[in-house]
DNA sequence: TCAGTCATGGCACGTCGTGTCATCACTATC
DNA sequence: GATAGTGATGACACGACGTGCCATGACTGA
Protein backbone atom coordinates (compact mmCIF):
# COMPACT_ATOMS: atom_id res chain seq x y z
CA UNK A 1 0.00 0.00 0.00
CA UNK A 2 1.12 3.46 0.65
CA UNK A 3 4.74 3.86 1.74
CA UNK A 4 6.30 7.39 2.43
CA UNK A 5 3.09 9.92 3.82
CA UNK A 6 0.07 7.36 2.65
CA UNK A 7 -3.13 8.80 0.53
CA UNK A 8 -0.87 10.89 -1.76
CA UNK A 9 -3.89 10.69 -4.25
CA UNK A 10 -5.92 11.94 -1.77
CA UNK A 11 -3.78 14.68 -0.84
CA UNK A 12 -3.84 15.77 -4.11
CA UNK A 13 -7.20 15.54 -5.19
CA UNK A 14 -8.29 17.91 -2.15
CA UNK A 15 -5.31 20.53 -2.47
CA UNK A 16 -6.45 21.00 -6.16
CA UNK A 17 -9.81 21.42 -5.82
CA UNK A 18 -9.03 24.03 -3.29
CA UNK A 19 -6.66 25.77 -5.66
CA UNK A 20 -8.96 25.13 -8.43
CA UNK A 21 -11.94 27.11 -6.31
CA UNK A 22 -9.83 30.17 -4.53
CA UNK A 23 -7.84 30.85 -8.11
CA UNK A 24 -9.07 28.75 -10.94
CA UNK A 25 -8.65 26.30 -12.89
CA UNK A 26 -6.04 27.84 -15.73
CA UNK A 27 -4.91 29.85 -13.01
CA UNK A 28 -3.78 27.37 -10.92
CA UNK A 29 -0.78 25.32 -12.15
CA UNK A 30 0.08 21.56 -11.71
CA UNK A 31 3.69 22.68 -9.00
CA UNK A 32 1.41 24.62 -6.98
CA UNK A 33 -0.92 21.41 -6.26
CA UNK A 34 1.92 19.26 -5.77
CA UNK A 35 3.48 21.60 -3.47
CA UNK A 36 0.46 22.30 -1.10
CA UNK A 37 0.23 18.52 -1.60
CA UNK A 38 3.99 17.98 -0.26
CA UNK A 39 4.86 15.92 -3.65
CA UNK A 40 6.39 16.77 -6.86
CA UNK A 41 5.41 17.80 -10.67
CA UNK A 42 6.27 14.06 -11.58
CA UNK A 43 4.28 12.49 -8.94
CA UNK A 44 1.09 14.18 -9.96
CA UNK A 45 1.20 12.48 -13.48
CA UNK A 46 1.97 9.29 -11.88
CA UNK A 47 -1.24 9.47 -10.05
CA UNK A 48 -3.66 11.31 -12.96
CA UNK A 49 -3.66 11.21 -16.77
CA UNK A 50 -3.71 15.47 -16.93
CA UNK A 51 -4.02 18.31 -14.66
CA UNK A 52 -8.14 17.94 -15.36
CA UNK A 53 -8.47 14.20 -13.78
CA UNK A 54 -7.89 15.05 -10.63
CA UNK A 55 -11.40 15.80 -10.42
CA UNK A 56 -12.61 12.86 -12.16
CA UNK A 57 -10.45 10.05 -10.16
CA UNK A 58 -12.16 6.94 -9.34
CA UNK A 59 -15.01 7.53 -12.13
CA UNK A 60 -13.04 4.70 -14.42
CA UNK A 61 -15.65 2.03 -13.22
CA UNK A 62 -18.83 3.28 -13.04
CA UNK A 63 -19.21 2.01 -17.11
CA UNK A 64 -18.17 -1.34 -15.71
CA UNK A 65 -20.80 -0.96 -13.18
CA UNK A 66 -23.59 -0.26 -15.36
CA UNK A 67 -22.83 -3.30 -17.21
CA UNK A 68 -23.12 -5.76 -14.26
CA UNK A 69 -25.73 -4.10 -13.04
CA UNK A 70 -27.69 -3.92 -16.45
CA UNK A 71 -26.81 -7.65 -16.70
CA UNK A 72 -28.32 -8.75 -13.02
CA UNK A 73 -31.61 -7.29 -13.92
CA UNK A 74 -34.80 -9.78 -15.64
CA UNK A 75 -34.48 -10.01 -18.83
CA UNK A 76 -37.98 -9.54 -19.29
CA UNK A 77 -38.27 -6.26 -18.67
CA UNK A 78 -37.94 -4.22 -22.14
CA UNK A 79 -35.55 -0.84 -22.14
CA UNK A 80 -37.74 1.84 -21.28
CA UNK A 81 -39.08 -0.59 -17.90
CA UNK A 82 -35.62 -1.09 -16.97
CA UNK A 83 -34.69 2.46 -16.72
CA UNK A 84 -37.80 3.38 -15.19
CA UNK A 85 -37.39 1.07 -12.44
CA UNK A 86 -33.32 0.74 -12.29
CA UNK A 87 -32.47 3.60 -12.74
CA UNK A 88 -33.25 5.70 -9.41
CA UNK A 89 -31.82 2.70 -7.35
CA UNK A 90 -28.78 2.21 -9.31
CA UNK A 91 -27.83 5.96 -9.60
CA UNK A 92 -27.96 6.35 -5.90
CA UNK A 93 -24.84 4.31 -5.08
CA UNK A 94 -22.43 5.99 -7.68
CA UNK A 95 -22.02 8.91 -5.15
CA UNK A 96 -21.85 6.55 -2.79
CA UNK A 97 -18.66 7.50 -0.37
CA UNK A 98 -18.42 11.21 -1.44
CA UNK A 99 -20.01 14.09 0.75
CA UNK A 100 -23.00 16.09 -0.77
CA UNK A 101 -20.65 18.97 0.48
CA UNK A 102 -17.41 17.52 -1.84
CA UNK A 103 -19.89 17.14 -4.72
CA UNK A 104 -21.48 20.90 -4.70
CA UNK A 105 -17.46 22.05 -4.48
CA UNK A 106 -16.44 20.07 -7.05
CA UNK A 107 -19.68 20.89 -9.12
CA UNK A 108 -18.68 24.75 -8.70
CA UNK A 109 -15.06 24.49 -9.94
CA UNK A 110 -16.62 22.24 -13.09
CA UNK A 111 -18.83 24.66 -14.03
CA UNK A 112 -16.43 27.56 -14.16
CA UNK A 113 -14.04 25.77 -16.46
CA UNK A 114 -15.39 24.73 -19.97
CA UNK A 115 -12.23 21.97 -20.01
CA UNK A 116 -13.86 20.83 -17.17
CA UNK A 117 -17.05 20.83 -18.55
CA UNK A 118 -15.85 18.86 -21.47
CA UNK A 119 -14.54 16.47 -19.53
CA UNK A 120 -17.92 15.61 -17.68
CA UNK A 121 -19.87 15.27 -21.00
CA UNK A 122 -17.12 12.69 -21.31
CA UNK A 123 -18.24 10.98 -18.58
CA UNK A 124 -21.87 10.50 -19.41
CA UNK A 125 -20.76 10.11 -23.00
CA UNK A 126 -18.66 6.75 -21.74
CA UNK A 127 -22.02 5.76 -19.38
CA UNK A 128 -24.42 6.09 -22.75
CA UNK A 129 -21.73 3.62 -24.54
CA UNK A 130 -22.07 1.16 -21.38
CA UNK A 131 -25.72 1.42 -21.31
CA UNK A 132 -26.10 0.58 -24.94
CA UNK A 133 -24.11 -1.66 -24.84
CA UNK A 134 -26.37 -3.55 -22.47
CA UNK A 135 -29.35 -3.18 -23.94
CA UNK A 136 -27.49 -4.56 -27.21
CA UNK A 137 -26.49 -7.63 -24.59
CA UNK A 138 -30.38 -7.73 -24.06
CA UNK A 139 -31.50 -8.18 -27.87
CA UNK A 140 -32.35 -4.64 -28.12
CA UNK A 141 -31.92 -3.20 -31.83
CA UNK A 142 -29.21 -0.84 -32.07
CA UNK A 143 -31.45 1.63 -32.92
CA UNK A 144 -33.33 1.11 -29.94
CA UNK A 145 -30.41 0.51 -27.65
CA UNK A 146 -28.74 4.07 -27.88
CA UNK A 147 -32.01 5.88 -28.21
CA UNK A 148 -32.62 4.42 -24.66
CA UNK A 149 -29.34 4.71 -23.53
CA UNK A 150 -29.53 8.47 -24.59
CA UNK A 151 -32.41 9.21 -22.49
CA UNK A 152 -31.41 7.31 -19.28
CA UNK A 153 -28.34 9.37 -19.48
CA UNK A 154 -30.17 12.56 -20.00
CA UNK A 155 -32.45 12.09 -17.32
CA UNK A 156 -29.53 11.10 -15.37
CA UNK A 157 -27.79 14.16 -15.38
CA UNK A 158 -30.73 16.76 -15.46
CA UNK A 159 -31.84 14.75 -11.91
CA UNK A 160 -27.67 15.70 -10.77
CA UNK A 161 -27.75 19.19 -11.68
CA UNK A 162 -31.54 19.53 -10.35
CA UNK A 163 -30.34 17.66 -7.34
CA UNK A 164 -27.02 19.20 -6.51
CA UNK A 165 -29.28 22.74 -7.40
CA UNK A 166 -31.31 22.43 -4.12
CA UNK A 167 -28.68 21.21 -2.54
CA UNK A 168 -29.77 17.35 -2.29
CA UNK A 169 -32.80 18.28 -0.50
CA UNK A 170 -35.37 15.56 -2.75
CA UNK A 171 -32.93 12.96 -2.94
CA UNK A 172 -31.48 11.52 -5.86
CA UNK A 173 -33.93 8.56 -6.60
CA UNK A 174 -36.38 10.80 -6.16
CA UNK A 175 -35.36 13.71 -8.39
CA UNK A 176 -34.69 11.16 -10.83
CA UNK A 177 -38.03 9.96 -10.80
CA UNK A 178 -39.12 13.76 -11.07
CA UNK A 179 -37.16 14.10 -14.19
CA UNK A 180 -38.63 10.18 -15.77
CA UNK A 181 -41.97 11.61 -14.85
CA UNK A 182 -41.46 14.93 -16.73
CA UNK A 183 -39.61 13.66 -19.49
CA UNK A 184 -42.97 11.02 -19.72
CA UNK A 185 -45.31 13.83 -19.74
CA UNK A 186 -43.32 15.94 -22.23
CA UNK A 187 -43.17 12.94 -24.94
CA UNK A 188 -46.04 11.51 -24.26
CA UNK A 189 -48.56 14.41 -24.88
CA UNK A 190 -49.52 14.98 -28.37
CA UNK A 191 -49.75 18.82 -28.33
CA UNK A 192 -48.01 20.34 -25.44
CA UNK A 193 -48.07 24.02 -25.36
CA UNK B 1 -10.06 40.57 -47.47
CA UNK B 2 -7.58 38.47 -48.37
CA UNK B 3 -3.85 39.87 -48.40
CA UNK B 4 -1.25 38.17 -49.26
CA UNK B 5 -2.16 34.74 -50.55
CA UNK B 6 -6.24 34.46 -49.72
CA UNK B 7 -7.58 31.48 -47.82
CA UNK B 8 -5.59 31.24 -45.58
CA UNK B 9 -7.90 30.01 -42.65
CA UNK B 10 -9.37 27.32 -45.62
CA UNK B 11 -6.05 26.46 -46.36
CA UNK B 12 -5.17 25.72 -42.49
CA UNK B 13 -8.33 23.46 -42.92
CA UNK B 14 -7.57 21.41 -45.32
CA UNK B 15 -3.96 20.76 -44.18
CA UNK B 16 -5.09 20.39 -40.91
CA UNK B 17 -7.73 17.44 -41.49
CA UNK B 18 -5.18 15.61 -44.14
CA UNK B 19 -2.74 15.23 -41.32
CA UNK B 20 -4.76 14.25 -38.87
CA UNK B 21 -5.93 11.29 -41.40
CA UNK B 22 -2.52 10.53 -42.38
CA UNK B 23 -1.20 10.61 -39.25
CA UNK B 24 -3.27 11.24 -35.90
CA UNK B 25 -4.74 14.05 -34.44
CA UNK B 26 -1.80 13.66 -31.33
CA UNK B 27 0.96 12.85 -33.88
CA UNK B 28 0.71 16.11 -35.90
CA UNK B 29 2.08 19.18 -34.74
CA UNK B 30 0.94 22.63 -35.34
CA UNK B 31 4.32 23.54 -37.33
CA UNK B 32 3.75 20.26 -39.33
CA UNK B 33 -0.08 21.93 -40.19
CA UNK B 34 1.31 25.43 -41.02
CA UNK B 35 4.24 24.13 -43.06
CA UNK B 36 2.15 22.26 -45.42
CA UNK B 37 0.12 25.74 -45.38
CA UNK B 38 2.91 28.27 -46.16
CA UNK B 39 1.86 29.74 -43.10
CA UNK B 40 3.69 29.82 -39.53
CA UNK B 41 2.82 28.29 -36.28
CA UNK B 42 1.83 31.82 -34.78
CA UNK B 43 -0.68 32.30 -37.74
CA UNK B 44 -2.45 29.30 -36.73
CA UNK B 45 -3.31 30.40 -33.58
CA UNK B 46 -4.39 34.04 -34.77
CA UNK B 47 -6.73 31.99 -36.75
CA UNK B 48 -8.20 29.15 -34.39
CA UNK B 49 -7.92 29.13 -30.18
CA UNK B 50 -6.68 25.37 -30.15
CA UNK B 51 -5.36 23.08 -32.21
CA UNK B 52 -9.13 21.43 -32.22
CA UNK B 53 -11.02 23.94 -33.55
CA UNK B 54 -9.30 24.04 -36.99
CA UNK B 55 -12.30 21.06 -37.55
CA UNK B 56 -15.05 23.10 -35.76
CA UNK B 57 -14.71 26.71 -37.25
CA UNK B 58 -17.91 28.23 -38.31
CA UNK B 59 -19.99 26.27 -35.83
CA UNK B 60 -20.12 29.76 -33.39
CA UNK B 61 -22.91 30.66 -35.20
CA UNK B 62 -24.68 27.77 -34.52
CA UNK B 63 -26.85 28.33 -31.75
CA UNK B 64 -27.66 31.85 -32.46
CA UNK B 65 -29.03 30.87 -35.73
CA UNK B 66 -31.21 28.04 -33.34
CA UNK B 67 -32.72 31.34 -30.84
CA UNK B 68 -33.60 32.62 -34.58
CA UNK B 69 -35.25 30.28 -35.77
CA UNK B 70 -37.59 29.54 -32.74
CA UNK B 71 -38.03 32.83 -32.44
CA UNK B 72 -40.11 32.80 -35.84
CA UNK B 73 -41.90 29.24 -35.30
CA UNK B 74 -45.46 30.21 -34.47
CA UNK B 75 -45.91 30.96 -30.61
CA UNK B 76 -48.55 28.28 -30.65
CA UNK B 77 -46.64 25.37 -31.30
CA UNK B 78 -45.41 23.61 -27.87
CA UNK B 79 -42.00 22.35 -27.50
CA UNK B 80 -42.36 18.40 -28.79
CA UNK B 81 -44.50 20.02 -31.39
CA UNK B 82 -41.72 22.58 -32.56
CA UNK B 83 -39.12 19.75 -31.99
CA UNK B 84 -41.25 17.03 -34.64
CA UNK B 85 -42.03 19.70 -37.00
CA UNK B 86 -38.68 22.52 -37.06
CA UNK B 87 -36.02 20.07 -35.85
CA UNK B 88 -35.64 17.96 -39.27
CA UNK B 89 -35.87 21.22 -41.79
CA UNK B 90 -33.62 23.58 -39.63
CA UNK B 91 -31.05 20.77 -39.20
CA UNK B 92 -30.82 20.48 -42.78
CA UNK B 93 -29.17 24.09 -43.15
CA UNK B 94 -26.67 23.49 -40.81
CA UNK B 95 -24.33 21.39 -43.00
CA UNK B 96 -25.18 23.45 -46.28
CA UNK B 97 -21.74 24.14 -47.64
CA UNK B 98 -19.90 21.59 -46.60
CA UNK B 99 -19.58 18.56 -48.72
CA UNK B 100 -20.48 14.81 -47.69
CA UNK B 101 -17.11 13.86 -48.35
CA UNK B 102 -15.94 16.45 -46.37
CA UNK B 103 -18.09 15.59 -43.72
CA UNK B 104 -17.33 11.82 -43.41
CA UNK B 105 -13.30 12.96 -43.60
CA UNK B 106 -13.86 15.47 -40.63
CA UNK B 107 -16.07 12.64 -38.69
CA UNK B 108 -13.27 9.79 -39.12
CA UNK B 109 -11.10 12.10 -37.63
CA UNK B 110 -12.50 13.17 -34.68
CA UNK B 111 -13.54 9.32 -33.84
CA UNK B 112 -9.97 8.74 -34.08
CA UNK B 113 -9.27 10.89 -31.27
CA UNK B 114 -11.09 11.48 -27.55
CA UNK B 115 -9.98 14.76 -27.26
CA UNK B 116 -11.67 15.82 -30.85
CA UNK B 117 -14.36 13.64 -29.28
CA UNK B 118 -15.00 15.50 -26.03
CA UNK B 119 -15.13 18.89 -28.55
CA UNK B 120 -17.85 17.66 -30.35
CA UNK B 121 -19.69 17.03 -27.71
CA UNK B 122 -19.03 20.64 -26.46
CA UNK B 123 -20.39 21.82 -29.72
CA UNK B 124 -24.01 19.73 -28.56
CA UNK B 125 -23.61 21.14 -25.70
CA UNK B 126 -23.55 24.47 -26.60
CA UNK B 127 -27.02 23.59 -29.23
CA UNK B 128 -28.92 22.33 -25.95
CA UNK B 129 -28.24 25.58 -24.38
CA UNK B 130 -29.55 27.28 -26.41
CA UNK B 131 -32.59 25.40 -27.64
CA UNK B 132 -33.27 25.22 -23.80
CA UNK B 133 -33.08 29.12 -23.63
CA UNK B 134 -35.22 29.40 -26.55
CA UNK B 135 -38.06 27.39 -25.03
CA UNK B 136 -38.23 29.18 -22.18
CA UNK B 137 -37.85 32.43 -24.19
CA UNK B 138 -41.83 30.89 -25.46
CA UNK B 139 -42.53 30.56 -21.51
CA UNK B 140 -42.17 26.95 -21.28
CA UNK B 141 -40.72 26.20 -17.61
CA UNK B 142 -37.31 25.50 -16.51
CA UNK B 143 -37.13 21.54 -16.68
CA UNK B 144 -39.08 21.00 -19.34
CA UNK B 145 -37.77 23.88 -21.72
CA UNK B 146 -34.31 21.38 -20.77
CA UNK B 147 -35.76 18.23 -21.11
CA UNK B 148 -36.92 19.06 -24.22
CA UNK B 149 -33.66 20.33 -25.43
CA UNK B 150 -32.11 17.86 -24.48
CA UNK B 151 -34.53 15.56 -26.81
CA UNK B 152 -34.21 17.30 -29.67
CA UNK B 153 -30.51 17.43 -29.45
CA UNK B 154 -29.96 14.00 -28.60
CA UNK B 155 -32.51 13.04 -31.66
CA UNK B 156 -30.24 15.05 -33.81
CA UNK B 157 -26.78 13.86 -33.02
CA UNK B 158 -28.00 10.18 -33.05
CA UNK B 159 -29.79 11.32 -36.41
CA UNK B 160 -26.44 12.51 -37.86
CA UNK B 161 -24.56 9.54 -36.86
CA UNK B 162 -26.81 7.19 -38.08
CA UNK B 163 -27.37 9.60 -42.07
CA UNK B 164 -23.28 9.19 -41.86
CA UNK B 165 -22.81 5.70 -40.94
CA UNK B 166 -25.40 5.38 -44.30
CA UNK B 167 -23.15 7.64 -46.08
CA UNK B 168 -26.09 9.79 -46.65
CA UNK B 169 -28.64 7.57 -48.03
CA UNK B 170 -31.90 8.88 -46.63
CA UNK B 171 -31.27 12.56 -46.32
CA UNK B 172 -30.76 14.07 -42.76
CA UNK B 173 -34.21 15.17 -42.40
CA UNK B 174 -35.54 11.77 -43.65
CA UNK B 175 -33.39 10.50 -40.76
CA UNK B 176 -33.83 12.70 -38.13
CA UNK B 177 -37.76 12.24 -38.27
CA UNK B 178 -37.24 8.24 -38.67
CA UNK B 179 -35.06 8.69 -34.99
CA UNK B 180 -37.92 11.13 -33.87
CA UNK B 181 -40.76 8.14 -34.59
CA UNK B 182 -38.37 5.84 -32.73
CA UNK B 183 -37.88 7.61 -29.72
CA UNK B 184 -41.45 8.41 -29.31
CA UNK B 185 -42.62 4.68 -29.82
CA UNK B 186 -39.71 3.77 -27.51
CA UNK B 187 -41.31 6.32 -24.87
CA UNK B 188 -44.73 5.86 -25.60
CA UNK B 189 -44.69 1.88 -25.41
CA UNK B 190 -45.74 1.37 -21.84
CA UNK B 191 -43.85 -1.90 -21.64
CA UNK B 192 -41.31 -2.14 -24.71
CA UNK B 193 -39.62 -5.74 -24.36
C1' DT C 1 21.95 -9.04 6.04
C1' DC C 2 20.65 -8.79 1.35
C1' DA C 3 18.00 -8.61 -2.80
C1' DG C 4 13.66 -7.17 -4.83
C1' DT C 5 9.84 -4.01 -5.35
C1' DC C 6 7.66 0.27 -5.81
C1' DA C 7 6.52 5.07 -5.03
C1' DT C 8 8.90 9.12 -5.46
C1' DG C 9 12.52 12.78 -6.98
C1' DG C 10 15.15 15.01 -10.49
C1' DC C 11 16.23 16.32 -15.06
C1' DA C 12 15.83 17.03 -19.95
C1' DC C 13 12.86 17.59 -23.66
C1' DG C 14 9.08 18.34 -27.12
C1' DT C 15 4.69 20.55 -27.80
C1' DC C 16 1.15 23.88 -26.88
C1' DG C 17 -0.43 28.42 -26.66
C1' DT C 18 0.45 33.59 -25.68
C1' DG C 19 2.58 38.30 -25.45
C1' DT C 20 5.10 41.47 -27.91
C1' DC C 21 7.14 43.81 -31.53
C1' DA C 22 8.55 44.16 -36.40
C1' DT C 23 7.31 43.75 -41.25
C1' DC C 24 4.88 44.11 -45.39
C1' DA C 25 0.91 44.48 -48.63
C1' DC C 26 -3.05 46.93 -49.59
C1' DT C 27 -6.10 51.19 -49.16
C1' DA C 28 -7.52 55.82 -48.68
C1' DT C 29 -6.63 60.48 -48.78
C1' DC C 30 -4.45 64.57 -50.25
C1' DG D 1 2.19 60.01 -56.96
C1' DA D 2 3.49 60.49 -52.03
C1' DT D 3 2.00 59.39 -47.37
C1' DA D 4 -0.27 57.67 -43.38
C1' DG D 5 -3.31 54.04 -41.79
C1' DT D 6 -5.01 49.28 -41.44
C1' DG D 7 -4.68 44.50 -40.94
C1' DA D 8 -2.61 40.05 -41.67
C1' DT D 9 1.64 37.84 -41.08
C1' DG D 10 6.56 36.70 -39.29
C1' DA D 11 9.89 36.25 -35.58
C1' DC D 12 11.20 35.58 -30.95
C1' DA D 13 10.85 34.64 -26.07
C1' DC D 14 8.46 32.43 -22.56
C1' DG D 15 5.55 29.75 -19.23
C1' DA D 16 2.85 25.61 -18.65
C1' DC D 17 1.78 20.91 -19.87
C1' DG D 18 3.00 16.20 -20.15
C1' DT D 19 6.59 12.31 -20.94
C1' DG D 20 10.91 9.47 -20.93
C1' DC D 21 14.59 8.12 -18.37
C1' DC D 22 17.35 7.16 -14.55
C1' DA D 23 18.45 7.65 -9.56
C1' DT D 24 17.03 7.22 -4.76
C1' DG D 25 15.15 5.62 -0.67
C1' DA D 26 11.80 2.95 2.07
C1' DC D 27 9.51 -1.18 2.81
C1' DT D 28 9.12 -6.46 2.22
C1' DG D 29 10.58 -11.13 2.28
C1' DA D 30 14.09 -14.56 2.46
Amino acid sequence: MGRWQPGARERLEQAALDLFLEQGFTETTVPQITARAGLTTRTFFRHFADKREVLFAGEESVPERVARLMAQAPPSLGPMELITEGLAPAAAEIFQGRSLDYLLRRRAAIDAEPALHERELRKFSLMSAALEQGFRDRGVDDLTAQLAAEIAVTAFRIAVTRWLNQHGDPDLPATINQTLAAMRHLTNTPSLG
